[in-house]
DNA sequence: TAATCATATAATAATTCAATTATATACTAA
DNA sequence: TTAGTATATAATTGAATTATTATATGATTA
């Protein structure tokens, strides 16, 4: 595959409304998969297949805390996708409803 | 539609390799549909259909002059746009192959 | 150990999307 | 005016993608 068509798949990750609000709320801090379900109010199975997408694309990081899956971001190795998502508009609002009670 | 969602929906645009290269071609000058679809070696409706769909998203310019039309990019209003196709890599061989005939 | 919680996976259904094929439009030149 | 060139549009097909539903796994706690 080559170099533009690379880049393409990376950049289709990205154009989707729900991936590219889980890549903008890790950007304030990692989060375990409840939150995302709570925070953008999907369901679980959903947040947990574009989560498996994001991971295989190498965009972020997987970590086991207890029970918790927590992901981080891991976009700087991928200078174009790591642009887009500091141009990303702030998403800290999502996060400040989570009533961290769970994880 | 919020910003995440519009976002999201310009780059899915980019989530498309055909598009890619022709924003990339385009960096290097404007271009009649008959360039690009030599230089890509797509259909020319192939080519008509993602032209419009760039155009509708505000990402190229549009000028007739005598029967060809040229594209041009446009991209520079949207900041994130702009971020990605000055990492995207050069196409100027595809372009250096092009017999300039024709347009 | 049983019940519950957090997450993943598989199967399916619905939708979206890209490329092709066929056709239309519009301009140019003989 | 006819033929040819450049481009656009419409219809169709096939493939890819998303979200859901149902189920499985694995860890935790009562």
């Amino acid at each position: 595959m080559d170099q533009i068509e690379e880049m393409a798949d990376n950049l289709k990750l990205l154009g989707d409304k729900t991936r590219l609000s889980i890549l903008t709320l890790l950007k304030e801090k990692e989060l375990c998969v409840c939150d995302i379900v709570e925070a953008l109010e999907i369901s679980q199975p959903n947040a947990s297949q574009h989560l498996r997408k994001l991971k295989a694309a190498g965009f972020v990081n997987e970590t086991k805390k207890a029970q918790w899956v927590y992901y981080s971001l891991k976009t700087d190795e991928i200078p174009y996708i790591k642009a887009v998502l500091d141009l990303a508009p702030s998403m800290q609002e999502k996060l400040a409803q989570l009533q961290n009670n769970h994880c």
